[in-house]
DNA sequence: TTGGAAAGTCAACAAGGCTGACGTAAATTC
DNA sequence: GAATTTACGTCAGCCTTGTTGACTTTCCAA
């Protein structure tokens, strides 16, 4: 790294070295969603499932408007799934009282079962990785991650619940 | 962060930080596909093409079996990709002289331009993110990034070339 | 009261995973 | 030299999860 006249801090990356930042990113993300991979993997659900199942815990009561803007999958496809968990009883839909058009999202008891025992394990997981790297990698590690969003997902990340 | 009369360094993770991590890499994740994932619709390509793109670039001469360990799926899977890679004239596969059941792929002229693309296009984001982020956030995304792998995929990842 | 938004659903399709079975050529082992 | 194993390719069929397009119902708001 190099301060340059302008005060500008110029860092000298080449290309192997963003490539391999790429790399990092394929291969953790395989490690990051394996655990709950394996969960569900003969519990008739899949990856999707977790996601729905995940931001329905983290925003109890959200709209599927709200959800569908979150995942980023067309309605037909989150429908799909929500049909599929709302039948099982793992989550409850509730017509909205000030927009009844609007249904709200909840987890059942036994949403909440699987959701907890699916984010044990990535929990699990991350807080390893935390631990091994230490808090200023933590800390750089959101940093980087933040910066690598799109805008609008950016926006709905920093909406979620604070605490981190 | 505390320091134990042992020398260890403990964190104090809460949960919520912890899932703000893996919503961080969910929404991430989206980013760092988003770019290679455009240019690709309307190519008749998608992200198992992006992929085995990549690492042939990354690794020149490797061969089907390597291929399949670093992505992790099955031949078939990654047959009907190759296949389609090479009827077009991307990638070249060419008889092993040492060990003649196996193939060593190669990005052919065609194949190197696509790749290329694909990768100004994803490394441009990634060197954003980077410069956005700074020189000791970019080192802690790596470290955490790197612990957050499977055993077996850490050790892929550092057999490929170094440099960064 | 009517237009448009939110949601749900049906149908059809595609990408990209998977398993299982089978074939072939080449290398290795006995 | 024969048998076995390895590396690869391929056929067939299945599943999940994404897509479009069309249509309906419900309901808010102008």
């Amino acid at each position: 790294m190099v301060d340059t006249p302008g005060g500008e801090s110029l860092l000298f990356l080449s290309d192997e070295q963003v490539r391999k930042g790429i790399e990092a990113m394929f291969f953790a993300y395989r490690g990051f969603t394996a655990d709950p991979d394996r969960i569900l993997e003969g519990k008739d659900y899949g990856r999707a499932h977790h996601r729905a199942i995940h931001f329905i815990h983290r925003s109890p009561g959200t709209t599927v408007s709200n959800l569908l803007m979150i995942l980023g999958v067309t309605k037909q496809s989150l429908n799909r799934v929500l049909r599929s968990l709302i039948d099982d009883g793992l989550v409850r839909s509730e017509k909205g009282k000030v927009d009844a058009r609007e249904r709200h999202l909840y987890l059942t008891e036994k949403g909440q079962m699987l959701e907890r025992e699916l984010s044990d394990a990535q929990r699990a997981r991350m807080r390893a990785a935390y631990r091994a790297a230490g808090p200023a990698a933590v800390s750089g590690f959101r940093q980087v991650l933040e910066a690598m969003m799109d805008p609008d997902m950016r926006r709905h990340f920093n909406r979620l619940k604070e605490g981190g």
